[in-house]
RNA sequence: CGGAGUGUAGCUCAGUUGGCUAGAGCAUCUGGUUUGGGACCAGAGGGUCGAAGGUUCAAGUCCUUUCACUCCGACCA
């Protein structure tokens, strides 16, 4: 991509409506815009990320034997109120519209009960089971405060996997998959070394649910973690109780605060007798589904990514995120620099590179290191008269500010 | 939803006890000089002063209502 073709421009000065860090810097670099409270838009940076974060659950999901589907952000009442989960006196933030006949819709603030429904005209027999499908989806929720930037949004994306278990122990294998898929996606996303499997409170059908916290000063939720044991308790459910049964001692717990950037639930047949999920199985007797939730918000994970991963000068993306693995940039002076520095945008998009080509004119050397400082992209190619006299290319490491020269003819 | 704060140019802000044609910096456009860490000079465009109502000869400024945004708290199935 062509830095001079990217509509979006960087901003000098921080956001005066924005006080949360990964608001400020991902505004300022132009990869998300503010609609309103709690809403905003992905831009082409931004959505580069967002869908790479996407790709890497996605693969985890699959891994684990998820089926990818895609469902509808309106939601029928009828199916909610078998659940009495439509009132808003039990559920406060709903976001509720209207058919021109006047009928009530809502806008799904999640998934169990619609993926429930699709599921009873494709679950028969034992045969059918287990089962476990996902989508990556946009979540409506009323918030009364939406706040910390995109990680508390009204409107947002979520990753929500659902399982279908015949038995309990059905159900605990997969519960315990998901655990591992789950730290692989955070370890993927650069989050692995701070993001602690948390124990916070469960629910009618199981003692805990369980979830993820990353360690940041910008989480809202504070969570008792022991770093050897590389687990942590959630303050809600905080107890004595709850440290003899996790074999915790009060000593080696450290006070945290933390963003949750995933969960998981047991869910039991909370669901699936309510709305009548049943089964056949081998005796030929009905069985309601025993089913779980499981949930990601890539877009808080963005955020909380910017979050952890970020210093004065910006942002700085792992690389398997980053919108770009190289950010190429040109401080040619002359038409034949020029060209020459076209070749080596060409031969590294030949070879497969993703590029972001600051081909900016009359702009100076330290406006472009400034906005690749800000942007964040891993490497930094230089190519300038002092490089290319020497026909080479300057790489910096956007992290450590580490810099090595290397040949044109030796890029790969 | 309770408390506090803020709304003036695309962005960040100034604007005195109410006073004449509402300003600056950044950004944008033109010309020139620059070019390895957010350069400089000259000029230009850009405003329902959040909105509605009111007081006044006169309102960005005072009054009433309202909306939005931020922060703290409560809430977060």
């Amino acid at each position: 991509m062509r830095q001079s073709e990217l509509f979006t421009k960087t901003l000098k000065e921080i956001p005066k409506d924005e006080k949360s860090k990964n608001a400020e810097l991902l505004i300022r670099a132009g990869f998300i815009y503010k609609e309103m409270a709690g809403v905003y838009s992905y831009l082409p940076l931004g959505l580069r990320v967002l869908n790479k974060i996407n790709n890497i659950i996605s693969e985890e999901m699959n891994a684990i034997g998820g089926q990818e589907i895609f469902m509808t952000c309106l939601q029928n009442p009828e199916i909610w109120q078998k659940t009495e989960r439509w009132s808003d006196e039990i559920v406060d933030n709903w976001f509720k519209t209207r058919l021109k006949n006047d009928i009530e819709l809502g806008l799904g603030f999640t998934h169990e009960e619609a993926v429930t429904s699709i599921m009873k005209n494709h679950v028969k027999s034992y045969k059918d089971l287990p089962c476990y499908v996902y989508q990556i989806q946009t979540k409506f929720r009323n918030e009364l405060r939406p706040k910390s930037g995109i990680m508390r949004c009204r409107e947002f994306l979520m990753k929500d996997l659902y399982s279908f278990s015949r038995t309990q122990d059905e159900h605990n294998n997969f519960y315990e998959k998901s655990k591992e898929a789950y730290m692989k996606i955070f370890t993927r996303l650069g989050l692995g070394e701070k993001t602690y499997l948390t124990f916070a409170s469960g629910g009618v059908f199981s003692k805990y649910s369980h979830e993820f916290q990353t360690l940041s000063d910008a989480g809202e939720d504070l969570i008792y973690v022991d770093k050897n044991k590389k687990i942590a308790i959630n303050k809600e459910v905080y107890s004595e109780e709850i440290l003899t049964e996790l074999g915790l001692e009060k000593n080696n717990l450290i006070e945290e605060k933390a963003i949750e950037v995933g969960n998981i639930f047991s869910l039991g047949k909370k669901y699936s007798e309510p709305l009548g999920l049943k089964y056949l199985d081998e005796e030929g007797k009905q069985q309601s589904v025993i089913m779980g939730s499981y949930g990601i918000g890539p877009g808080r994970v963005m955020g909380a990514i910017v979050e952890v991963n970020c210093d004065d000068k910006g942002m700085i993306w792992p690389k398997e995120i980053a919108p770009y693995q190289i950010h190429l940039i040109s401080l040619a002076k002359t038409i034949e620099e020029k060209e020459r520095t076209e070749e080596i945008y060409q031969k590294l998009l030949s070879l497969g590179q993703e590029v972001l080509f600051d081909d900016r004119e009359n702009l100076s050397a330290g406006q472009k290191f400034a906005d690749s400082d800000l942007i964040g992209i891993p490497l930094k190619y230089i190519v300038s008269t002092k490089t290319l006299a020497e026909e080479s290319i300057e790489i910096k490491e956007r992290k450590t500010g580490e810099t090595k020269i290397i040949k044109i003819a030796d890029l790969k």
